[in-house]
RNA sequence: GCCCGAGUGGCUCAAUUGGAUAGAGCAACGGCCUUCGAAGCCGUGGGUUGCAGGUUCGAGUCCUGCCUCGGGCGCCA
């Protein structure tokens, strides 16, 4: 339909160029047009006249006044509008509009889809939380955001790669390493033998005794089995690493989410990606050494100071096996690299992007992308609380999925923009009342599945061809709404995606629920004429199609019953 | 001090990427269940979009300068 309406304003616009009463050389002809977002202004709305009226020399309103007379017939619209400073308003009519419906149901869950990305390879990274303790509440904002992020580009024709890194080498792993051994020894976090920067949470306590159990741990990537031996420094190592790893996956599993690839830090010193990736920066000319150490001039690259790359004590900082890793990332054919983290890392950025740089290795400026999300805090009873069970001092994600839900928990946490800093009300998302949102949206697909249930039950189920021939029927403000709203969909999927903000999805679907209960409400389906009666039940079930679609964009369930 | 993000009704957040009268939910108040699920609907009140300039047909959105809050500023990741 809004291809329809281009098409018509294109010819409005070439008639009136090849009058002469407007400039031929138009050099941008995008000719935008947009569903209406209030009802008086019809279905949809251009603003043409008002970006053409400086060149063209004539007032908006009269130039909107000129492309409507010049307006082809169609039968598809029924009446055009100048309003405002100079708006093109279109009015569909009521069968043409209804249309939609019918381009639902046949695509199913396809609709809404495109290939806009032709099957080009991207790469996500997300979550990359380090094996040193479980999934805290933004670790759960970064799998939500990310795995949404991944389904929405997914949907958009893109061929998408998961992938979760981590460090298993550094000196938070020796932390780690420490922290367990000293609990083997029987040594707690208060006492004074307790090592400096340990960690002290309760699951360390559990991951001594698993090893001294002689314990098997199986994790999405690795398998390790406990040596038993307190000494055996190497082996304490390899057993919390995959003790947290396998943690970790559950807490992911239980939210859902699912990795194509574990990338580990260390890989990166095997493959010696490391090492060539320092030769490949002292050649390009940009280090140099100082304090007997070697650094590397990102400030000709946008830095506000030079990084140290091997420290005197002749290491690596965390920022170099970053630089090989996105190296290896970009050879790996992804031009398009997004990187989801928490807002505490973005002074990662510049660096990273500036290490790329040095490379000297042809990729772009801006390469990868980054969407950071803000900080999370969680209130109960308005109050902010710290879920501190087996963590110590903060809110894990395993806990929250415990105590509201997995669909709940999703559904907030990916249901904000990423830059907003968002508070997760533990009482709301925990309420089975209108006052959550996602029951509301979901309840929304379940009251469809009902009223179909029940049409079948009486002996009257649903009819397409009864319904297709029906369709001028839908002439309520309410119906026409919906319909308006079910026709967006496919942009707002776009959209979302082109601007890494699932959010919006979430948004669409409480709107959509809202104008569905709102005319569930109003408008009674099981009517007895035939025709009316299918109409409106394909109208529920095009809402519920795209319910589903959205819902699982979002990674939550699409429930028949509650 | 520098860098990133945010500032919208009492609270939590949106706003079709520069569009028309800034919208939802919560909280407050008043209505609607012998008919498709009340996990729902309808209605009322509540705003100088942090402040001051600027850009233009048009600014919550873009630019400049301030203010406030969060995060970062390590030879940790």
């Amino acid at each position: 339909m809004k291809e329809t309406i281009t098409l018509l304003l294109r010819t409005a616009l070439d008639a009136l160029r090849a009058e002469g009463a407007l400039p031929v050389a138009g050099r941008d002809d995008n000719i935008q047009v947009e569903a209406a977002r209030d009802r008086a202004h019809g279905d949809y709305a251009s603003n043409l006249a008002l970006t053409l009226a400086k060149s063209a020399g004539m007032n908006p309103r009269e130039l909107a006044e000129r492309l409507v007379k010049a307006l082809p017939d169609a039968n598809a619209v029924s009446k055009v509008e100048i309003a405002g400073p100079g708006f093109i308003n279109f009015f569909v009519n009521a069968g043409a509009a209804g249309e939609v419906i019918f381009d639902i149901l046949e695509a199913g869950d396809d609709y809404g889809r495109n290939n806009d990305g032709g099957g080009q390879k991207v790469q996500v990274e997300f979550v990359s939380a380090n094996p040193t303790g479980p999934l805290h509440v933004g670790h759960g904002r970064g799998a939500a955001v990310g795995d949404s992020l991944c389904r929405l580009l997914a949907a958009n024709g893109y061929s998408v790669t998961r992938e979760f890194y981590y460090n298993d080498a550094g000196a938070q792993i020796d932390n780690l390493t420490l922290s367990v051994a000293a609990r083997l020894k029987g040594i707690e976090p208060n006492d004074p033998a307790w090592p400096k920067d340990g960690y002290r949470g309760e699951y360390i306590q559990d991951v001594a005794h698993a090893y001294m159990q002689g314990e098997t741990v199986s994790a999405d990537d690795r398998r390790v089995t406990a040596a038993a031996d307190p000494e055996d420094m190497a082996a304490i190592r390899a057993f919390a690493v995959a003790w947290l790893r396998h943690e970790q996956d559950l807490d992911l599993r239980a939210f859902g989410v699912e990795f194509d690839i574990f990338y580990l830090e260390s890989s990166l010193y095997e493959s010696a990606r490391v090492e060539a990736t320092v030769e490949q920066l002292i050649d390009g000319g940009h280090t140099y050494e100082a304090d007997g150490a070697l650094w590397l001039r990102t400030t000709d690259f946008g830095d506000d100071k030079d990084r140290v790359m091997r420290k005197r004590e002749g290491g690596y900082t965390y920022f170099l096996p970053d630089v090989a890793y996105h190296l290896d990332k970009w050879q790996r054919g992804f031009t398009t690299v997004i990187n989801e983290q928490g807002a505490d890392h973005h002074s990662t950025v510049t660096r990273v992007r500036a290490g790329l740089q040095a490379l000297e290795a042809g990729i772009p400026a801006g390469w990868p992308e980054y969407v950071l999300h803000q900080m999370v805090l969680v209130t109960r009873s308005g109050e902010e609380v710290k879920l501190s069970k087996r963590a110590g001092d903060y809110v894990t994600l395993r806990d929250l999925i415990d105590e509201v839900g997995r669909d709940a928990t999703r559904y907030f946490l990916v249901s904000r923009a990423a830059t907003s800093q968002m508070t997760f009300d533990i009482d709301l998302a925990r309420s089975q009342s209108s006052d959550n949102p996602v029951y509301y949206a979901q309840y929304a697909h379940a009251r469809v599945c009902s009223v179909e249930a029940k049409a079948a039950a009486e002996g009257k189920p649903f009819d397409a061809d009864s319904a297709a021939n029906a369709l001028h029927r839908l002439e309520d403000q309410r119906e026409k709404e919906l319909l308006n709203r079910l026709g967006r969909w496919p942009e707002v999927v776009k959209r979302a995606a082109s601007g890494r903000e699932p959010h919006q999805i979430a948004q669409y679907l409480q709107e959509l629920a809202s104008d569905f209960h709102s005319y569930y409400n109003a408008v009674r389906v099981m009517v007895d004429e035939d025709e009316l009666r299918n109409v409106r039940l394909a109208l529920g079930m095009a809402v519920r199609q795209v319910m589903r679609n959205g819902l699982d964009l979002l990674g939550v369930c699409a429930p028949r019953e509650m």
